[in-house]
DNA sequence: GCTGGCATTGAAAACGATTACATTTTTTCT
DNA sequence: AGAAAAAATGTAATCGTTTTCAATGCCAGC
């Protein structure tokens, strides 16, 4: 048995009432509010958060469904995210769906019980297109994927013109037979894609596109295939951190030389990039802008639910390093 | 307003207490169930979960305190602590302390009032140390580090002998000076430090050892000012991931040739240790494992309490790459 | 010495569920 | 068919808070 604010009343010799008053910075004498301090320091007294959140109505919580917590991408993010929160007295629930639309519809449904006040999302395409927002229950804020169209607040990067950037990047060192693997599960994916196949259009060029599960390994599968076809590309864009992961372990696997034989570039400038001969060139994302602009977007939201739904698009930044090399 | 267990019951024409068992799985006829059933899918019902909790005075939640979600050893435990736990019906609440004993101690104080039912600890030394776990008022299982000797269970990586296992295979590469880097805030980094010293010791050798902030930063600083020191070591070991990415970092910035001037090798086999070149010697960590077993062992712990204190000790495994190779 | 106003305080009603207990209905047995 | 046992259902108490509303005490003003 816990003690309650019950035995901290008796203990202090006080009504419930003065008690959820001193907890509660309510107007009470100076004389009573010693008491029950001391009270509460003596009894260890902790407020149970669930009856707190019952008669209040108001949960202080927020929902964070992305779909891979290993996904530095995501971690980053998700810190962020909790920054913001936790300093406007919030508390985060983190949820991972592996980009399984049953397992984000469970997350949604259990974001209901909880009562939160909103939620963060990084929604499959499936679940972004069919999703009823107005539904929910609570106003949500997509981020790296875009929700059902101008259906709620969302935090996106530039995806197409990032995909585009990397194409003209590689175009202007000199590649020809440019590939890109994406992401099948994500809106993302699909944005990358067109700013690619655009791009490559614009150049009057084919464009070698082939969609995987947004996984290192499945990455690293497709890969070792592609490179072992007759024409494979000479360079190729990986769509997100994950996939360029996989993209250079079959590289590494298949002995082939970067950028000398095929050159490489991606999304997400995640440490590892840095570190593996000859460095990758990628998009960097703006992980903590994002995280940030999310968090500060739902508050407003849930300050004033009325106002305009908002977009933010943030811009990538071009890394360049050696799997871009101009062609020798 | 959100519908609540009353208007289900009004719709469905029976009492609050028959929902209650519907949704329960209580002794129901098979009318009023189908009746409760389809009023519950009407109207869109979902239980309030802060009520049941603070009814049944049971949370089904734990909580996950780290010190840092970016560190992919922990978020690779997290999602393994997280599977199992959703498996056996339990939420999982996760935070990040920065290594920091003001948020580990406000951090403890939110489980308390969230009346978790248990809480998986990655404690810095202080913390660890002066922890009173029975005034808590919940199970406590430490990971990665120790905690107060003997006071609560455990899973905990074999420390020392993988750190003599690091020291046994460059001593027998042929590496003599050797220095190691370690994390001043975790008893994990003075285990490790202690099973770096004792093997060089027991090769009559002096053992150079520097302590820093556990974070990729500190570690590259620190590690740049040792490379330019007079006498600078043959070999380095590091003793965690962030710490091995800092050191390569530093290496790299500094032009220093591995391990031709300098060998290394570390703890966490991270994706980017097989990418830089020439690949990183590391004990690997069995991330899943140590996971899985510590959620495991909450949830035997939560059904018998009084069972004795248990420590599973785990082994690592050496992952032999480039960059300590035989020295030339 | 009242009366009205103000600041404190306490009693009691919520919040939305579960569950012990009482009551009703159904089944079973003779 | 009637009684006893078993099953289904409802009533109301309860979990630990916050908050409304009424009551109390104190002071100033007359």
């Amino acid at each position: 048995m816990t003690t309650s604010i019950k035995d901290v009343a008796l203990l202090a010799g006080v009504s419930v009432a003065t008690v959820s008053r001193v907890l509660g910075n309510g107007p009470v004498s100076a004389a009573l509010r010693a008491k029950v301090e001391a009270a509460v320091a003596q009894s260890g007294y902790r407020p149970n958060l669930s009856a707190r959140r019952l008669r209040s109505q108001a949960s202080r919580t927020i929902g964070l469904i992305v779909s891979d917590i290993r996904n530095p991408f995501f971690t980053s993010v998700s810190r962020a995210v909790e920054d913001v929160a936790y300093r406007a007295g919030m508390r985060v629930i983190l949820c991972n769906t592996d980009e399984n639309p049953d397992k984000e519809a469970m997350y949604l449904r259990l974001m209901q019980e909880e009562r939160v006040s909103g939620v963060i999302f990084a929604a499959t395409r499936a679940t972004a297109d069919s999703l009823d927002v107005a539904g929910l229950g609570f106003p949500v804020v997509m981020i790296d994927r875009a929700g059902p169209a101008a259906r709620c607040d969302a935090v996106l990067l530039d995806n197409r013109t990032a995909a585009a950037q990397l194409v003209e990047h590689l175009l202007g060192r000199g590649y020809r037979r440019i590939g890109g693997l994406f992401g099948n599960t994500s809106s993302t994916g699909a944005e990358r894609h067109a700013g690619f196949a655009e791009a490559m259009e614009r150049a009057g060029l084919p464009a070698a596109a082939r969609f995987v599960a947004p996984s290192a390994e499945a990455a690293q599968a497709e890969a070792a295939k592609w490179l072992g076809d007759a024409g494979a590309p000479e360079a190729l864009i990986a769509s997100n951190g994950l996939l360029l992961l996989g993209v250079v372990k079959a590289v590494r696997e298949a002995g082939v030389a970067v950028p000398g034989r095929l050159a490489l570039a991606g999304f997400d400038n995640d440490s590892w990039t840095e570190l593996a001969d000859p460095g990758m060139t990628v998009i960097e994302q703006p992980v903590d802008e994002i995280g940030r602009a999310a968090m500060e977007m739902l508050l407003e939201r849930l300050e004033r639910p009325e106002r305009p739904l908002r977009k933010v698009v943030l811009a990538g930044r071009l890394v360049e390093r050696g799997s871009s090399q101009p062609r020798g």
